[in-house]
Formats: C-alpha cells, structure tokens, sequence
DNA sequence: GGATTTATTTAACCTGGGTCAAAGACCCGC
DNA sequence: GCGGGTCTTTGACCCAGGTTAAATAAATCC
C-alpha cells in the first residue's frame, strides 16, 4: 500500500530526490481530501501551512476585486502541484483561492516537515528553484500577453498550448473546463470569447462543435501574432 | 580594498550568508560595469550566464512587442539583484531586454560559480527561495491590478508605495524615472498618464511640482479602490 | 420526459483609455 | 542665453473589448 503511494509520489518533481526516510516523512504529513465541484480548497489571506497536489480533477485558482468580479490566475489539472512557493514567504498566507472546478482528489502535505526536508537536500531545493523560475517566467508571459497582445492573440495562443499538451499531430481540442472560467483565465469576457471563436471559425482557421474545437489551419494560427 | 567589497557583497541578501571562502569566489568571478544612459545590458533571449546587482544609477527591465512596443516590467534600483533566477531555467536565456536608464554602476555574478556555492549553502538556497517566491507573489499582484483594477488605482498604488519606501511621514514623492518610463511600467500611455495626474489634482488629492508630487490626502488616495 | 437551472451565444450599445497631432516645458551643449 | 533635442501636457477623436439584455442550448433534477 505505501509503496504504491510512494511510486505516485516519486512522481512529484518534488519529491523525486528524496531518500526512504524523507519520503516516509511526506507520506506521514500527507492527506487525501475529496472535494466536490464548486467547493473552496482554501481562501486567499488564509494562512498557508500545507502545498498541494492534484490527483484528479481540476482545481481554480483565482483572485476577486473588490467588487466580486473574479480573475482565474491558474487552472490546476491532475500531477501538478500548487502553494508549495508560499511556505518562503513572509506572513505564509495564500495568495490566492482555491476551488475545485470539477469533484476532485487533492493530496495536501506539511509545509513545515518539507521545509525541514528540503534542509537536507539540495538536489531538491534546485528541483524547486528551477520550477519557481519557471513560474516566473511564466506569469512574465503572461503581464506581456495582458500588456502586449490583444484578447484574440491570447485564445489562440491557448488553443496551441493546449494543442502541444497532447501529441502535436491530433487536430481536435476538447475543453475540460468550461470556456467562461478559460475565458476569464485569458483575462476575456465569456461574450468575446465566443465572439473571437465565432470570427477564428469565419476566416477558415476552426470549427467549434461544443467543448470541441477542430483546428483546420495551425500555420496560419500559430503565424496570427507573427 | 578587498574588505571593503566584501563588506558590500554581504549587504546582498543573496552572499548574506557565505563564508569567507565562498564570498572570495564571488568577489573573483565579479566584473563592476558603467553603463551609460540608455545603453544595452543585454538582450530579451541572450544566453545568460552572469546576474546583476545595481550599485548606482537605474536600470530598466523591459519586454518588447513584435511591433516595438515597449513594455518596462521593472524599474532596478541600487542595492536591488536582478536576473539571479534565471541561472535555474531551462536554456538559461535572459527573459526581458535591460538597458540603463541613468549612467549606472552595475556588478555582474559568474552564475555558475554561484550555482556551486549554493550547493553546499542550504542558507543561501533558502534567501534565494524566499525572494523568488516574493517574486512571484508580486507578479501576482501585478496581474491582479492589470485585470482587476483600472489605471487610475495603478498610478495611486504607485505613488503610495513610493511614499511607504520613504518615511512614512513625507508627502513629497520625487519622481527620479522619467514619468514616460512610470506610465509603460504601470502599463498607461504617457498621455494618460499626465491626464490622470490632472484628474487627481483637479480633486485636491495631489499636486504636481514638474517631477515632485505633493500628496495633500493620502487617507482618500489609500481609500480609492476600497 | 419535462421543468428548472446554468452555460453559451448573439445583438445593440457604450466607455476607458489608446492614438494622433500639436503646443508647451525642460534640458543641455556650445 | 539660445537653438535644437527630448519630455510632458492638452485636445480631438477612435476603437477593442466591456456591458446589458435577451435568446438558445446544455446540463441537472424530480
């Protein structure tokens, strides 16, 4: 039985360095929550002194302006971790809300007992740094895309990421996610977004056909920004 | 000379915490570079094997559209580090263009002498986790204010958190960037930008001095976005 | 299956902030 | 102090994408 969570959890970039003992450790601080569609995993300002897996599922995490309109920072799907980078920061509290898109399994872990772990182990501190600056990188992306590109630039760019995911030879996108919360990830009112897929579909480069979309022509797409 | 450098380098949060030894390698691996006023540090996709820490002057860290458009996504200051996460990524290329604003004084880092130093120094891997994630959590808020809050509550942030780099108790706000150079880090044209000024001084919340600006209530301007 | 709720699309209209153009203000070298 | 740059401001106009409202379409529940 652990040895079977232990395979699953080697899996985990984070995890992967660690010696029987440490493992063990993590194993013991582990819990499995379920959490049904719709409900809240944490909320933003709370404190944070447990970092996240998603094992199925998928989980939203989003931030709300004062007046309650909400902005999908990150869209969490099953192997991926989150909150891990908040146990470095001052006051440990969430940045963010976390709610669960669809009924989900999330394994949650001990801050304070992977802290102690990763004093020992420097193979993984720079398993964590590397995917911290990769973050970066990504949420610079992202400000660029928000400041640079326009609202069609960033659908198309998601389709093709998301086309990159699977093998890049299928031509089919099926969303798992509602488009509202991919559209308000893209930082898009539903209404533009089905407006821009509606315009994409008449010059030729898609076809919608509910949550699917056929992609007929991934040159032009991918050559729309230049 | 030696002593005094060293007593420099340890003010950098980074080598805070490096022994003798290890700081003598950064301190050998170290170039002191002048850069004049706008002149190119290096370029968005150049291989980046050294990271920076600014000693005089201001740098610029900025994005450019494939039309030229220029989006500065940070304004470096003395005493500030930049570029030191991106000895972690995946092909090592710098992420953004940096160029100076003012003639500065830059010192620049080996990366990969560094990478061997935080190997066997656990305390710098945490310094350097912890400004990574505070990182992060900035671009966070950075998003946040780009999709949630309009233009006007980005320029009052602004102003608010130079006042709070200051005492507190100042009301004075010495803009040392060109206002054009604020405008695209807060991502307002400069034109919009010197009409929000006017609205706020119409409003009797400032008043604009050419590069001085008199924050007459501070309690409302904190108050703009609830 | 039919009723109800929730998600998506379509259409008409509106606006914050961008763009363009031109006038001031400031700076710096000679 | 004057001439030619570079910033900054002002005014007139414009547009991508937001807002509002209403019609469909899909999912969910008895």
């Amino acid at each position: 039985m652990n040895d079977t969570i232990d395979n699953d959890l080697r899996r985990i970039y984070l995890f992967a360095a660690l010696n029987d003992r440490q493992l063990a450790t993590v194993r013991q601080g582990m819990r499995i929550l379920s959490i049904g569609a719709g409900q809240r995993l944490f909320d933003h300002g709370q404190h944070a002194d447990r970092f996240f897996c998603v094992h199925s599922g998928q989980i939203k995490l989003f931030r709300l302006s004062a007046g309650g309109v909400e902005k999908v920072i990150e869209i969490v799907r099953p192997g991926q971790t989150f909150a891990e980078a908040v146990m470095f920061m001052e006051g440990r509290c969430y940045p963010v809300n976390a709610e669960a898109i669809d009924d989900s399994k999330v394994w949650s872990f001990d801050s304070k007992a992977f802290l102690q772990i990763l004093r020992e182990s420097s193979d993984s501190c720079f398993r964590l740094m590397a995917d911290m600056s990769q973050r970066l990188h990504s949420r610079l992306n992202e400000i660029d895309h928000l400041t640079l590109q326009n609202a069609t630039f960033r659908l198309i760019n998601y389709l093709l990421h998301e086309m990159d995911e699977k093998n890049q030879t299928t031509t089919d996108i099926h969303l798992d996610t509602p488009k509202s919360i991919i559209a308000s990830r893209l930082s898009i009112q539903p209404e533009t977004f089905s407006r821009i897929l509606h315009n994409l579909t008449r010059e030729g480069l898609i076809s919608v056909e509910g949550k699917t979309i056929h992609i007929h022509d991934a040159r032009r797409l991918r050559s729309y920004g230049q």
